[in-house]
DNA sequence: GGCAGGCACACGAAAAGCGCGAGCGCCACT
DNA sequence: AGTGGCGCTCGCGCTTTTCGTGTGCCTGCC
C-alpha cells in the first residue's frame, strides 16, 4: 500500500492535473503539496508511483498524469466529496416536481448535463412483468382504432390498430370493460392463456381485438422498457480532452447511437448502490481513454427501476460530479415514488 | 446569363468538387467537361465565372471551387435529379408504416438519416386550434390523477394531476363523460368560457377537475405542438468537411439545441410547395458556410401540417438527397393521412 | 477573333532543421 | 532520508526549404 507521503502527492497531483490538464512535474508538486519537499526528493516518490502504476509520463520529459488506475485510487480512496450547498439542492428539486415518468426522466437528463455541462442519461429498465392497468379503444376510422394503454406503474402508451372490419362503440366498450375488469394488473401471458379458454363465453369477433390488443400492448411494453435517454452530447465538444481528437469523439457518438453498451453499463451500475464511477480505460466497461461514466441508481418504493448518469471526461471533477449523480437520483426517485405509490393491495 | 460552354463547365466544375472536395483545375475541367478544350481557353471561361461570383479559388495557386451563389445557380438550374429506384422507394413504404404520428415521424427522421448518412429532421407544426377528441381520468392514488387527452389528429397527451383531496371513480366518470359529451373537438378556449356559464348545473368540486384538467390540456398541446425530431447527428461528425474544423461543428450543434433556429426554417419551408434547398452562407438562413439543408413540407389531407428535411454538408450529392427528401415527405403524408381521414362531419 | 502552347510566378502543404526549456535521473553531500 | 546540482533527453514551436499545382499572361496559329 501507500504510505501518507505518497498519498498526498498522488492526491495534489491527480487534482492538479484535473483542473489544468497538463502533465504535473516535481517542481508544481513540491509547491503545492503543503508537504515541505524538495523536488528532488518528491521525484522519487514519483519513480515509485510510476513503478506501482498509478502514474505515468506522456514523454520522457514532461510532468506525470495519472493512469485509469490512478484516477481509480483517487476516486476510491482520496477524494473528499463537499456537498451540494442546500440552495443548489432546492434547485434541483424545483424541477424535477412530479410528473408524468416521460417528463420526469428527461427533465432528469437535461437537468444533468446542464448542472455538469457534460452528458446526462437516464436509463429505466425493463418491467418486471408486463400488465396493464387500464386499457380503452377509440374508434378513429372505420378500420382504425386508437388503443390506450396505461401501465401499472402510471405510464400511457398509444398504438393504432388497423382492423379488417370496422367495430361499433359499443363492442369497443365491451372489450375494454371485459379485459379492465377480469385482467387488469394481470401478466399478459396470463391473459392470453385464459382468454383462450374463455373464448366460449364471449362473441368471436371481439375476442379477436382483444388478441390483438394484447399484443400489440407486449410489443409496446417491450419496447418502452429498457428506454434510455441521453441529453446534452453537445456538451461534450466543448470538452478539450474528447474534443481534440476526432477519432474518440466519433467513437462515443457511435456508442450512444448503439445504446448497447451503455445499456450494460448502466444495468451493472444498478445492481450496486449508490454513487459508481467508471473510469475509461479498455480494461473496463468504457472502451474510451478519455471518458468516464458516474452513475447512481434509482428506485421506486424501495426497487431499483433505472440509473441516472453523467458521461463526461475522466479528467473531471468528480468532488462536484458525485454529489450532483447522487441528489439528482434521489430526487428522482421521490419525484416517481409519489405517483405510484398507490393502488397497491 | 451565361452561355452553353459556361454552364456546362460550372456544372462538371460543382460536380466533380461535390465528388473529390477538392478544388478543380482547368486542366481537370478539360479532361472531364467533354467539350475538347484547351486548358487554356477553360481558364478564361473559369475566370469570368470567377467574376460573376459563381466559383473562387481558396488561394492563389489551387483550383476553383463553388461559392454559395455558385451552388444556388447549380441545383436551381443545372441539376438533374435522377429518381429513386422503385426498389428503394418500396423499402422505404416499408419503414413509414402507419401507426401513431410520434413513432411515424420519429421513423421518417431515422429513416432520412440513414440512407443520407447526414441528419435527419421531421418538424410537426402548431395545431391550428387545441381541441381534444376524448379526454379520460384515471385514479392513481387519493390526491393523484392521469389525465389522459387525445387529440383530434390522434395523439396521445398524457399529465399527472395533483389534487387537493380524492376523487371517487363515480366523479372522475361523470367528469369525463361530461366533457366528452358536450365539449369533444371543439376549442379550449371556448370550452373554458362556456364552462363557467354552466357552473351552477354541475358539483362545484367536479367543476374545478374540469378546469383543472383543462389548463393541464392545453398546456400539454401547447408544448407538443411545434415539436422537432433530429436524428443522425452523429453522422455529421462523420462528414469531412464539417468534422474538419471544430468550429463550426459546434455552432452546429448548438443550432441544433436551441432548435428556434430551425423551427424558422421549416416554417418557411412549410410555406412554398415541394423540395426546398437552403445552401449555407450568412446571407441566408443557414448561418454555417459548410451546410445546407433540403425540405420539404408534408400534408395530411391537403393541408401542410409539418416539415421533413435533411441537414448536411453544402457538398453533398443533391441529386441523391432530393429525391429521398421528395419521396420520404410524400411517404409520410400518406402513412399520417390514413389514420387521420376519420371523423370528419 | 477564338483557341492553344509555353513560361514565369505565387502560394500552400509538407518536410526538414533548430533552439528552447521543462523535467528527469543520478550522484554526491549533509 | 533528504537535498542541491548537473547533464541529458525529448517534445514543442519556430523558421526555412522544397515541391507541386494551377494560375495569368503573352504569343503564335488557324
Amino acid at each position: 500500500m501507500l504510505n501518507e507521503r505518497a498519498r498526498i502527492l498522488l492526491k495534489t497531483l491527480v487534482e492538479h492535473y484535473i483542473s489544468d490538464g497538463q502533465p504535473v512535474g516535481s517542481r508544481a508538486l513540491s509547491k503545492y503539496s503543503g508537504l515541505d519537499l524538495s523536488p528532488a526528493s518528491i521525484r522519487n516518490v514519483m519513480a515509485d508511483l510510476e513503478e506501482m502504476g498509478y502514474i505515468a509520463s506522456p514523454h520522457t520529459s514532461a510532468g506525470r498524469i495519472p493512469t485509469p488506475r490512478g484516477y481509480r485510487f483517487f476516486v476510491d480512496t482520496l477524494l473528499t466529496v463537499k456537498p451540494l450547498a442546500q440552495g443548489e439542492i432546492d434547485q434541483l428539486e424545483d424541477q424535477l416536481q412530479p410528473d408524468n415518468r416521460q417528463r420526469v426522466v428527461s427533465s432528469a437528463s437535461h437537468l444533468l448535463s446542464d448542472l455538469t455541462s457534460f452528458a446526462g442519461v437516464v436509463m429505466t429498465h425493463r418491467r418486471r412483468s408486463p400488465a396493464f392497468r387500464h386499457i380503452e379503444f377509440l374508434r378513429l376510422s372505420d378500420n382504425r382504432l386508437l388503443l390506450i394503454i396505461v401501465t401499472p406503474d402510471g405510464d400511457v402508451q398509444n398504438r393504432i390498430l388497423l382492423t379488417d372490419r370496422p367495430y361499433s362503440p359499443s363492442q369497443l366498450t365491451e372489450a375494454a370493460n371485459y379485459l379492465n375488469q377480469n385482467y387488469a394488473g394481470r401478466d399478459f401471458d396470463d391473459i392470453r392463456r385464459n382468454l383462450r379458454e374463455e373464448l366460449r363465453q364471449l362473441r368471436e369477433d371481439v375476442t379477436h381485438l382483444m388478441t390483438r390488443a394484447l399484443d400489440a400492448g407486449s410489443e409496446a411494453m417491450l419496447e418502452s422498457s429498457d428506454a434510455m435517454v441521453i441529453s446534452g452530447e453537445r456538451n461534450l465538444l466543448n470538452v478539450e480532452d474528447l474534443s481534440s481528437n476526432m477519432e474518440s469523439l466519433r467513437k462515443l457518438f457511435a456508442l450512444f447511437d448503439q445504446r448497447t453498451g451503455f445499456l450494460q453499463l448502466l444495468e451493472m451500475s444498478s445492481r450496486a448502490q449508490g454513487v459508481q464511477i467508471f473510469i475509461g480505460g479498455h480494461s473496463g466497461l468504457v472502451p474510451l481513454d478519455e471518458c468516464s461514466v458516474v452513475t447512481a441508481p434509482y428506485e421506486v418504493d424501495g426497487q431499483v427501476v433505472g440509473t441516472v448518469g453523467v458521461i463526461g471526461p475522466t479528467r473531471m471533477a468528480y468532488e462536484r460530479i458525485i454529489p450532483i449523480v447522487d441528489i439528482t437520483a434521489k430526487l428522482l426517485s421521490s419525484a416517481l415514488s409519489h405517483s405510484d405509490s398507490a393502488n397497491r393491495p
